[in-house]
RNA sequence: GGUCCGGUGGCAGAGUGGUGAUGCAGCGGACUGCAAAUCCGCGUAUGUGGGUUCGAUUCCCGCCCGGACCUCCA
């Protein structure tokens, strides 16, 4: 078994990947906070993780991953007042539009989808722990953590407490001992989402759910914890610290992996700047292959200048992987062979999924020159990435009706037998002028849709 | 202001203490009626100034530039 190696944010260096239990690797994953539909950033972890987990299943008997829903949150309170409509309903709509987009995404479900609604239980009894425990502390109507109970404050955003006090600008509650307190529970009125507690009607703050799921599903110590870096601080040093005092002695997640931000003209996409695409939009651009691709082709710990150039690109590449995969029928028989050495090696590599790329591509060439093996070895490789399991034929022409196109190509292949090249080559612009590209082989005529930026009409 | 990360050819993007992958684009050639695809070949890069070293793009320091976090954010 070829060896793993993580960046483990926790200890900023790259350290083998050794599971507490070799038969079942456990990770749990930051998910969305449902209150609109995706943004192309909110894919970047979907997709990452997606890959690892698929890498893991491929290293290991048996994997659970886990990746949360956040349905209860002030943003989505807010949306609620907002446009008037019912919470639920807005909750509700929005996980069937992620998980759609994440389809779209070939991101593969997680085995494990909680939801925070309905984990209030665990929250509660975590809150009651922590404040048993006296890291926690109940006043006006709040439960808040107590910061200062917690010497390790601060190691995983490689910050002392100081740091995190004295670069406070929150307006500091009156009911915080200390600024840097966090709440974990919080009073609810009747009109917003509330449940039953021993200090109140109330809701939980926002990074006690995922302490609280995490340790529902994976234990008090597992294995692996993802998200995006912008969660670093405070989300997941707060969930450290909930956990680590939650239950003493227990490591919580063993190695913390976090992926760099996606970037639109020079600067972190993000909805308070609103400089974000929706996937949706970007859906409507180019396949969701594509959009894979392009989120695969930087490293995931390295932030990426999202563009339409890049994705016009992804989209050239994916067209030769097809090519080769058409050129060798066998490649899609039903025998799936094993990943190619360089491309498993450099996913092993934590995550190096550029380097794993420039593998495929190796083995696009080997293909095109006619080697079965390769062929068959890239559509392997592709299924670790998640990418290339489409029919070639799909890819390249899609399913709408191709009669007309076919009785277009007839007549100019009649037009180029009787040597009037002129009629034939005003068949191919017309065609093109419609997106569609010929091709002419010794085998006769293929066509394919143009992409992005290729030929005429696009 | 504090903390951290990064600056590689036209663009994207890896690796490496010993003259720098891969892709896209470009150029030349083969193939083609012409194209497309494919194949062959070509070109250009390690921000900057020092230091360590036989030797640095790779390690260390300064500087410049870019970005992130410190507040909701993937």
């Amino acid at each position: 078994m070829p060896e793993l190696v993580l960046h483990n944010s926790l200890t900023r260096r790259r350290e083998r990947f050794v599971p507490l239990d070799p038969e079942h690797v456990r990770m749990y994953v930051c998910g969305p906070t449902v209150y609109d539909v995706p943004h192309i950033g909110n894919a970047r972890p979907a997709v990452v993780f997606d890959v690892l987990a698929r890498l893991l299943r491929s290293l290991y008997p048996r994997v659970t991953y886990v990746r949360n829903i956040t349905d209860v949150d002030d943003k989505i309170n807010a949306r609620a007042a907002e446009r008037g409509e019912p919470i639920g309903a807005i909750t509700a709509r929005t996980i069937v539009d992620y998980h759609a987009d994440m389809a779209q995404l070939n991101v593969l479900p997680p085995d494990i989808e909680p939801r925070a609604t309905a984990h209030i239980i665990e929250m509660l009894t975590l809150i009651e722990r922590l404040i048993a425990n006296g890291h926690a502390y109940a006043a006006d109507r709040h439960v808040l953590f107590a910061v200062s109970s917690f010497p390790q404050y601060g190691r995983l955003s490689g910050r002392s407490p100081d740091e995190l006090l004295a670069g406070a600008r929150v307006e500091v509650a009156p009911y915080k001992r200390d600024p840097g307190d966090f709440v974990l529970w919080k009073p609810s009125p009747p009109d917003l989402p509330g449940w039953d507690s021993p200090w109140g009607r109330g809701r939980p703050g926002w990074h006690i759910e995922c302490s609280a799921m995490a340790w529902r599903y994976l234990g008090e110590t597992f294995d692996i914890h993802g998200g995006g870096s912008d969660l670093i601080f405070p989300h997941h040093e707060n969930e450290c610290a909930q956990s680590f005092c939650a239950f003493p002695g227990a490591q919580f997640a063993r190695v913390w992996l976090h992926n760099g931000m996606l970037r639109v003209g020079g600067e972190k996409m993000s909805k308070s700047l609103g400089n974000f695409s929706t996937v949706r939009d970007v859906l409507a651009e180019a396949p969701g292959e594509a959009v894979r691709l392009l989120l695969l082709r930087g490293h995931y710990r390295a932030e990426l200048d999202f563009t339409a150039a890049g994705l016009a690109e992804s989209r050239r590449e994916l067209d030769r992987f097809y090519r080769a995969l058409d050129r060798v029928p066998a490649a899609a028989g039903p025998m799936p062979a094993p990943v190619p050495v360089p491309v498993m090696a450099a996913l092993c590599d934590d995550l190096n999924t550029p380097l794993a790329l420039a593998g495929l591509h190796a083995l696009a060439d080997a293909a095109l020159a006619g080697d079965a093996q390769a062929a068959a070895g890239l559509r392997s490789a592709g299924a670790l990435l998640g990418l290339l399991q489409a029919d070639p034929a799909a890819w390249f022409r899609g399913a709408g009706d191709a009669g007309a196109i076919k009785a277009a190509i007839a007549e100019r292949q009649a037009a180029r037998r009787e040597r009037d090249f002129a009629r034939a080559d005003a068949i191919r612009a017309t065609l093109a002028g419609q997106g569609v590209v010929l091709e002419d082989g010794p085998a006769g005529t293929t066509w394919r849709r143009a992409s992005t930026g290729e030929g005429a009409g696009q």
